[in-house]
DNA sequence: AGGTTTCTTGAACCGCCGTTCAGGTTTGGC
DNA sequence: GCCAAACCTGAACGGCGGTTCAAGAAACCT
């Protein structure tokens, strides 16, 4: 699980309205999102999405800032329980593709965070932050492997980002349908345990 | 050069709607895309608009379509007269990266493209069809560099679509400005040096 | 309890923009 | 030259949807 469905009624209502219009995004697209229908799935009425953000475009932007703070937090946290270091990085690899469900919303709201980054600069840093943070996990949980003994010595920021690059790369491709996500999956592993010098095998997916 | 500016004023007024379109949808976006701004920009009357296309979402699907079948047909075209292998690769790479000018023009509309791909089935075809040729031209690179002793023995379509993965990856990360658009040269050759058995230094770029 | 601030709403407004309509002009066939 | 089809336009329409307004409840302080 990582930020789907609305936020409880018990929330502020700020927060249910920010929570709502993060679903509508993902689910609608940012340009089909409409407040009213914003309002009506976080049980408000259409002024007070006024009263609590400046402008529908204060809001989306705000929405999309709010969900990936969030999904940051939550991937993060994944794999935390796994035996090796080389089951938390698979379970890490598999939580970041567009599989079905959450990661398909997940990945949903970064292409659209993609796509308006390019023309509003000022959502560049969110993007920026998320890049940051995923590349010291991946980053960190390479170096603690090759202290460990169990990977081969490799360069971890250098293959932190590769590995970003071939997520998002085969990802996108996957979340269109234009292969697999098995496949993406595949053949990440397969780059991964190529520069860390594992026996080939891709870990099981849960 | 690849797709930029509108089509003559001789060319169809269909044809100049359609190219009016891609322009404006990579300079402002899909969603702030106004026809009357294509009729002004395609030099014909707004009416005009709707008596060649059925509705403003028929148009832009379709100039989407438009855009990516003269995009990959100029790619396929470039590097014809390098004079390695190696150079061509290295060419072919360059086209493919947002640096400044149509390159970026072009990846815009890639990423337009992407997201209206996962809730349009029906433009998954026109992604598939991109990702079909340009892996079909890597991996016919890759083959005739082998068969001609210039690389190492590879599995060209297999490598092919990893660089594919990274060209993406890595390119939408420079296309929102977190890191450099030479820097993900720099990476995406490294990998395919590596795999080729090249000696390191990537080839300049123009 | 009284007053002040915060929160919330029903109703209405209004500008934008896709679309239509009714008619003009050009093209092409014979 | 004539007719029909294709092409094109100015003007207007219609409604969707973001936003505003004036006023009512709730919370909070003293």
């Amino acid at each position: 699980m990582t930020t789907s469905s609305a936020a409880p009624q018990t929330a502020g209502a700020r927060e249910r309205i920010l929570a709502a219009a993060v679903d509508r995004i993902a689910s609608d697209g940012i340009d089909d999102v409409r407040i009213a229908r914003i309002a009506t799935d976080a049980g408000v009425s259409p002024p007070l999405v006024h009263y609590h953000f400046e402008t529908r475009e204060a809001l989306l932007a705000e929405a999309l800032e709010y969900s990936f703070e969030l999904a940051g937090d939550v991937r993060i946290g994944e794999g935390q329980g796994a035996a090796s270091h080389t089951e938390r990085l698979a379970a890490m690899v598999d939580q970041c593709l567009p599989y079905e469900g959450d990661e398909q919303r997940d990945w949903i709201l970064w292409v659209e965070l993609w796509l308006r980054a390019v023309r509003h600069p000022e959502l560049r840093p969110t993007a920026s932050r998320l890049y940051v943070r995923m590349r010291k996990w991946f980053a960190g949980a390479i170096a603690a492997g090759v202290r460990d003994g169990e990977f081969r010595t490799a360069e971890p920021d250098r293959l932190a980002d590769r590995v970003l690059a071939l997520l998002d790369g085969y990802g996108v491709r996957a979340l269109i349908g234009d292969i697999d996500v098995d496949h993406a999956r595949d053949e990440i592993w397969a780059l991964l345990a190529g520069e860390l010098g594992l026996d080939g095998e891709p870990p099981r997916r849960a």
